[in-house]
DNA sequence: GGGCAAAATAGAACATGTTTCACTTCTGAT
DNA sequence: ATCAGAAGTGAAACATGTTCTATTTTGCCC
């Protein structure tokens, strides 16, 4: 991403966190980024690609702060605890920028597909490594041979929070919502 | 609902159907439904409102299909599947209508917050009843006490097959993914 | 330094959701 | 039957995502 590219994302994050998805308008984030608004769809095709980008950007963030060491707890399901719990709050930090980024990833958007696609395997590769006791980045390499029980209850566990954490986008419920739905979930399947 | 928002409601589904969310224009809805863009508003807040209305109409149907008697099948994973099966079906008989649907769905429009909840709690109220074995209308209606557990079971189902099938509209993979993510998730907390 | 292709720019133009307005039609109470 | 107000209408206006164009700037080769 060159520089371009980079202040653009900036500015479109600073927005979003602001005042929401909808002043994240375009001729804002050309002027703010100091670039003509033919630059900004010369590097992204529309809008929720800023936006996945910025994920993207988030998504790396986040690996790095949780990823490098194993996840603490003493089993699976304090560690997939953390995981989630560090999730939700670094996203709850700034929620304006979370319900945006959370109503891109679920837009539905065909030429989005594969980013989104590899956040979920960020996700569910976090979560693995929570459920084994390990650190994320190492496994985040081996694309194989894991073990499909714990592949399925990664998926599930990643799937109950998404939609909990979209409903908490809409309005649904709070956020302590979405940690108890994540934590009823893994005490029913992780329970020893 | 009077006969001009039927109407609207009506054209909407259709175009949503041919052509998806973005065919869904709403100069088209009004011409077609033979109705002034200003009453459009009159009657609906926006866009997002005029299709979360046809999803509850979409639901009522559905309702009406499956939830008059009791849930076919042997036991709850087979019952709960049988539900899962009508819905993801049912569904894609019109794969446009559903994304688009979801799309509005996953909005995160606050003006849209309670209409989602319904639907929530309509699939929640679905799947209980799948789990029980019995009819849902009936199930639809008692508010209170009810099994926390089974509760707890339908809300992590549903929120699987939700979060799923945002997944095949955003094309993350396909219908039966999204069957098959339920299926296993139901083993998992259903097994006897 | 001069020339050239790629990138950037300013700004217009277009599409569509949303709002507003001035006017007409309908409806229900008297 | 009349009339006041509600509802509907057609059209314009506005906001913002997206596209297009003509011009300028930049980076680079000779």
């Amino acid at each position: 991403m060159d520089d371009r590219a980079k202040r653009i994302v900036e500015t479109a994050v600073a927005l979003a966190e602001r005042d929401g998805y909808q002043a994240v308008r375009l001729r804002d984030v050309a002027a703010t980024a100091q670039v003509a608004l033919g630059t900004v769809y010369k590097r992204f095709a529309s809008k929720e690609e800023i936006l996945i980008a910025a994920l993207e950007q988030e998504s790396e963030k986040l690996l790095a702060k949780i990823g490098k060491r194993p996840v603490p707890g003493q089993n699976p399901q304090e560690r997939v605890r953390f995981v989630f719990n560090a999730l939700t709050k670094g996203l709850l930090r700034r929620p304006n920028l979370a319900k945006a980024l959370v109503r891109s990833l679920a837009s539905g958007d065909p030429n989005i597909t594969e980013r989104v696609a590899s956040f979920h395997a960020l996700i569910t590769a976090l979560i693995m490594a929570a459920i084994r006791g390990e650190a994320a980045e190492e496994h985040a390499e081996w694309g194989g041979d894991v073990d499909a029980r714990e592949r399925t209850i990664a998926s599930i566990l990643q799937n109950v929070w998404f939609s909990s954490f979209v409903g908490w986008a809409g309005g649904l419920h709070d956020a302590t919502q979405v940690l108890s739905d994540v934590d009823k979930t893994s005490e029913l399947l992780l329970a020893r």
